[in-house]
Order: structure tokens, then sequence, then C-alpha cells
DNA sequence: CGGTATTTTGAGTATCGTCAAGGCCAGTGG
DNA sequence: CCACTGGCCTTGACGATACTCAAAATACCG
């Protein structure tokens, strides 16, 4: 049995250090303030559930820091990871809608939250809030587009191989994820591999030979079950299908930033 | 070699029947005139090149009737579908966004589209087209997931019994996909089978394969390579793993409707 | 140090990818 | 009218991959 979902702790008297959000800094002054002023602080530890699905969460969470999981509860038990959320990203449903997956903390983490109603107000007053939402939510879309591409890979290989691409693309700048080790990339996996295996589309055993086999081949170094090193993000990319997570720049952005790491 | 993108056959005099779509209708009065004063509505063919990726298309389109592919093109040259579009649904992305896929006609198609500068000028008016928008999002979004999860699963049977069912929930009242056939359902699939081994992360032999497996077992009776019937809804779910397809609601009412097929 | 959860490894079988051939259908041109 | 063509779907055979069940090894936590 998971820890229940009695809510974080709070840190309910102090005010919160939105500006710690770069996205939030494109918004007007006052928007900004009035957000400041409803905003709570939350935190959670690994493996608490955050909001649950059709359940009407009756808020709004933005993550500060840490990385969460959204994951489908289907009817027959098991559950699907359908997407991660990092810094900045925003959760939970504006206006009528309902969310159709539970929300669980999959490192430890932090949240900024607002109660539903008053942000709702503050929302229809404010156009640049409205687009920042609209904005994140076409940001989620393509994401979720990308983990459909991911997993049309037809091999496990390629499916692995492709996450971990997305590791260093999307979440680079994130937590602690991503970081520079001399030549390589280090990555941090914030999931176990039964997590990974649920999202991947296989079984846990398929993930962990996946992984050794990349190993053995010399794309990546496994120093610890959770922390692997990228040798040939080149290779990585290629066993991926291509590189079209994200922008094939970014990849090389990526390539040209280990080559002069401290700079 | 496709046929190009030229655009399809226009007819720019007439004034469009916006009010087809229902979910326009709930927008108010004025919204509508506005709309239907700029709106222009084209047809295109089954093949045909709507829109390109990351080309600034210009255009916002709604589809009034027919299916539409959203896929991308990988960097070595293969495309893989991301989803479908159906009646009602809204696509070009509003503001700064880009699309990150292109959008082909699946079936014959008719449209109705909006230039983006005075489409975006009456957006910025109207709050209600603008929730209009934002929930189309949400829905996408929401399909985006359910695809992950189709994709999710470890075999191909499995796959295309989530895909049969997708079509079954989702796509029922659309188009002339779905239909009752008696004690069955009726199903026009508007994919070939390289695309839907593309949709699907298989080989086209293995979605024939998989196509016959569930024949011979009784799930569904195939009648032309794209017409099927679904002969056990309840074991289809199963072999999908669930019917965790948008509500087990629908599915539940979808065999009621079955039951009692002309009232 | 022991206990639990996670990860790895192994062996056997089912499934799938791959290559190759054949069938069906619609359209074309003799 | 018929042979020819090309696109699409099906089928077969075989090797590669992945799923399954089982057990061992490792990491994690008190």
């Amino acid at each position: 049995m998971q820890r229940s979902l009695k809510g974080g702790s709070r840190s309910p008297g102090q005010t919160c250090a939105l500006s710690d959000l770069s996205d939030l800094n494109t918004l007007p002054e006052d928007v900004r303030e009035a957000l400041k002023a409803i905003c709570r602080q939350k935190s959670y530890e690994a493996g608490q559930t955050i909001a649950e699905a059709d359940r009407p969460s009756d808020f709004i969470g933005i993550v500060r820091d840490g990385i969460l999981r959204m994951e489908k509860t289907l009817s027959d038990g098991r559950r699907h990871l359908v997407g991660l959320l990092v810094e900045g990203d925003i959760f939970g449903h504006v206006f009528d809608g309902e969310m159709h997956f539970n929300v669980e903390a999959a490192t430890s983490v932090e949240l900024f939250t607002f109660r539903r109603g008053p942000f709702e107000e503050i929302l229809l007053r404010s156009p640049d809030l409205d687009r920042l939402l609209l904005l994140n939510l076409l940001n989620e879309l393509d994401r979720a587009r990308d983990w459909m591409i991911i997993l049309a890979n037809p091999k496990v290989r390629g499916r692995l191989a492709g996450f971990l691409l997305l590791l260093c693309t999307r979440f680079q700048n994130v937590d602690h994820v991503t970081s520079i080790a001399g030549d390589a990339i280090r990555l941090r996996i914030p999931l176990s591999r039964r997590d990974l295996a649920n999202l991947l589309g296989t079984r846990l055993e398929s993930v962990s030979r996946a992984f050794h086999a990349l190993a053995n081949d010399g794309l990546i170094d496994i120093l610890q079950p959770r922390v692997v090193e990228i040798r040939d993000l080149e290779a990585l990319a290629d066993e991926a299908g291509g590189s079209e997570l994200g922008d094939p720049a970014s990849l090389h952005q990526l390539m040209l930033a280990i080559q002069k790491p401290t700079d």
C-alpha cells in the first residue's frame, strides 16, 4: 500500500517564490501579484498521490521542482503512465474539464497550488494567463505525440533509446535529471523498471535486457540501475529511428555542449 | 509521388453551413456571424496534403466531414501517424504555435477554413470561442493519451483490439465509420494496413495477421480488408487489456445500443 | 545485520520482424 | 475483351526478439 493522498506539508503563511518559474515572469505585474496572493506551496515525497482521476481535485498546480507521473488506472487494475510533469508544467483541469489520470510524485516534489475558483477568476481577467495555459497545453500535446512516436518503435531497444533521448532533450536543465560528466551526459532516470515497462509497453525484464544490450554495444554506461551515462548520442538517436524528438537541432546543440563542457 | 498540396476545390462565394457543427452552435450569435463572414469551404480527396509541418500554414481548419490523418515525417523519411481528425475537430495552430506534423486527407474531406489573421481577431474578442479552442485542445490531449495506452500494449493483437475499440467509441456518429449491422457493429477502417502498421508500431504483415487472428477466434468478421464487424465486443475489450478507452460507460452503452438496434 | 523491494539473469516458448512469393482488384492500353 | 500494371492485402517460412515463469543477485532501509 502506497502512502495515501492526504496532501503534502504546506507552508501556508509564506509567500510563494513564483518568480522562480521563468514562464510566469512573462505575465504582467498585477497578475503575478494576484496569483501570489492565492498561492500555496506544498511538498510531496516520492510515491505520494497528488490528485486522483475523475475526482474534482479543485486545485491547479504548477510544478516548482521535481517530477510527477501522470498515470491512468485501467479497469482491470493495471496502471499506465501517460506522461511526466516537470518544472513549470501546469496541471489540473481548468473549467469543466476532468482529469482522466492520477498525478503522483515520481521524486520529491515542490508545487505551487491555487484553488480553482479564485484561479479562474484571475484567468477570466487576464488574457496573458489564458495564453500561458494555452501554450502549456500545446506543449503537452506535442509531448504526448512524441511519446506516441517513441512507443511506435517496433523494438524495445528502440523505444528505450527514444526515451533516453527524450530525457536528454526535453529534460535538460530540469531538476537533477541531466548533468554533464566529462564527455558524456549523465542521466538520473526518475522511474523504476516497472514504471518504464508500463510506459514503453513492455515488461520490466525486457527493459532491463534492453538497458544492458545498449550498454554492451557501448551506447551507454550503467552506473547504477537508475543512473546511466550516454556514450554515443548519435548511435542512440539512430537506434531510436532518427532524431525526431523535439528538434534535431536541440540534439546537435546537446552534442556541442558536451564537447566543451566547462565554459 | 502524391498529388501535391495546391489546395482543394473551393466554394468561395457560398456562405458556409457552419451550423452543421453542433459545437459551434454554442457560440453567441454575433461570433457565429463573424466566423461565417470569413469562412471558406474546401474539399479534398483522399491522399491530398492539406497542411505541412513547420510551414506557416496560415489558416485554421474545422473538419466538416471526412477523416484527416496527422502525421510526422521523421528525419530518415519514414512517417508516423500521430492521430486522426474527425468532424468538428479544429486544427492549425493559433497564435505562435507551429504544427509539427502534416495533415492529410484519409478519406474525401470537407473543411471549413479561416485565414489566421481575421480568425485571431475574432478570437481576441470572444472568450467563448477561446473556450471552445481550449476544450478542443483538451479533447485532443485526452485522445493522444488514449493512443499512448493503446500503443503501450505489448502485443499487436492487443493494440489492434484497442484501435478497433477506439473506433467504436470515439468515432460513433462520425462519418461512415461506424454503423449497426444486425447484432454487430460494422466498422469502415479509414486507414490502409500500412498506415495502421505505422500507427500501431508494427509492420503491415503483422497487422494483417492480427486481423485474421481476431477473426479466427470469432471476435470479429472481416467482410473486406477495410470493413469489419465486431462480433464480441467484450472479448475485444478484454484483448485490449480492459475497456479503458474513454469511458467504460460508453462501451456499455454501445453494447446496449446493439441489443436493441432499431428503436 | 536482516528483510524487503528492485533489478538482473536464465531457459523455454510465443510472438513478431523480415524476406519472399502470391492473390485480389481497379485502372490502362492494346 | 483481354493482357498488363501497380497498389494493396494475404500467406508462408525462418530467424530475431520479446514475453513468461522462475530464481538469483543486488540495492535499499531500518
